[in-house]
DNA sequence: CGTAGCGTTGAAGAGTATCAAAGAATGTGG
DNA sequence: CCACATTCTTTGATACTCTTCAACGCTACG
């Protein structure tokens, strides 16, 4: 068994080797060359909740995935309103390209591990492999579609249905096991009621409100303030306003 | 001169020879022979405002390029809450690739004049040349950061502050005239109250009082329900929240 | 003229924000 | 290991924004 595991990886970076984003990620678009030329120069490190890893109006000089962890997008206005426009997870690729600044700021919401490469690397592989622009083209309109949905839940529902869908959405997104229709989920919230409420457009109290009253009414059940155990998916569906 | 375009256009379709498109728009990442190719399956047509070009769920059978007017893209919730998710205005091209399933409805703003293709055709050429892929990257990107900045607007903002963003965003959107640092601006809403209210997530009442705010306050005039002027612009910024 | 669609205005009410305080959870140094 | 400080969360009282419901005005059109 692992002698056929190495025959088949003696050519791929040790780097890469057991990484997630060769598999599901950009790197997948690469072939053993590209993979090597691109391992060279990139490299694998851990952040603290709460680090910023790009800041807006930052020169943008590298590009990542993410390997564990959740990412925070954010935008502020220019009194300190800020709203979450997305959440990264394993393994998104992290980075705008074609753009000289960054329109926005990225966060570590939790402890993230990355793999890094410079901006320059990755721009001189896309030159090279069609392959590669495509999945970044699937990336980017996965991450168009899921910023639609959020316009729907940011501009019509209601407080209540906000936070059901922001429980839906991370009990599907956190862990691929909790597939689309499991009738039960369990999982550890990413984000702290702050976080919460920046992602919904909604204040702390607010959250923490709805957060009770889903409690209060049996849908979901609470622990340590952030393991959530919820036993009936179709109950929690329904509050979402769908 | 009309003899040195004729020169330099002898083998540009007819159709496509006075198009925006070509020039800004997706199709100019195509060659001569690519140009022709689409052409020969593409249809230039052209549809009243209201009528539904796409509907939610249904199969995607083709993509267009945006000639003239505002096409809307909706979502809705079971219940009939609907949101407005992007505007599309020439030449943005429209239509999602690599999906069989709409799951969202564009419908015509205004009267609208597309150019369609199959989408086969756009299919079998995007695999031929990495420059249409790279277009598409680009509009994609560009209408991701499109709905990332409207998430802000939709989650953190006013009423009042969502109106002025609406008009500032027309006002610069609608005509490239209208440039980012204009000092004045005239315009005519390609979108009804309606419209206006399911685009910021407010009612149609809500819009009317606020405009009638901005009219009162004398930053912007009002003929005829659609037409806007405003005489400074930097007044309507300062009430955009920025 | 009468009707239909779109927009404005007013009054009342619901939902969410704000302000304030107290209760958990987490970490720190004694 | 415990007292303390700090941060995060919950809960309560009040204020305000926006929605809802209702009526009316304007314009286009048969």
């Amino acid at each position: 068994m692992a002698e056929r595991q190495d025959v088949h990886n003696f050519d791929i970076p040790v780097l890469c080797q057991s990484c997630e984003a060769r598999h599901h990620g950009v790197c997948g678009a690469l072939d053993h060359d590209q993979l090597a030329g691109l391992a060279k120069t990139s490299v694998k490190h851990s952040v603290e909740a709460g680090e910023e890893l790009i800041g807006d109006a930052e020169a943008i000089e590298s590009f990542s995935n993410v390997l564990a962890g959740v990412v925070k997008l954010t935008k502020s206005l220019s009194d300190g309103r800020q709203q979450i426009v997305g959440l990264q997870f394993a393994p998104d690729f992290l980075g705008r390209p074609f753009k000289h600044e960054s329109a926005i700021n990225a966060e570590a919401a939790t402890s993230v591990s990355l793999c890094s490469f410079p901006k320059t690397a990755i721009e001189r592989m896309i030159k090279a492999s069609p392959a590669l622009e495509h999945r970044l083209l699937q990336q980017a309109l996965k991450e168009l579609d899921q910023a639609r949905d959020w316009m729907v839940t940011l501009g019509r529902k209601t407080a209540a249905e906000k936070v059901a869908s922001f429980l839906l959405m991370i009990a599907t997104g956190i862990d691929p096991a909790n597939d689309q229709d499991a009738v039960s989920a369990v999982f550890d919230l990413p984000l702290t009621r702050a976080d919460i409420a920046d992602f919904l457009g909604l204040t702390i109290e607010t959250v923490s409100r709805q957060l009770t009253k889903l409690r209060a009414d049996g849908v979901i059940r609470i622990e340590n303030n952030r393991h959530v155990v919820v036993d009936n998916m179709v109950r929690l569906k329904r509050r979402s306003g769908a």
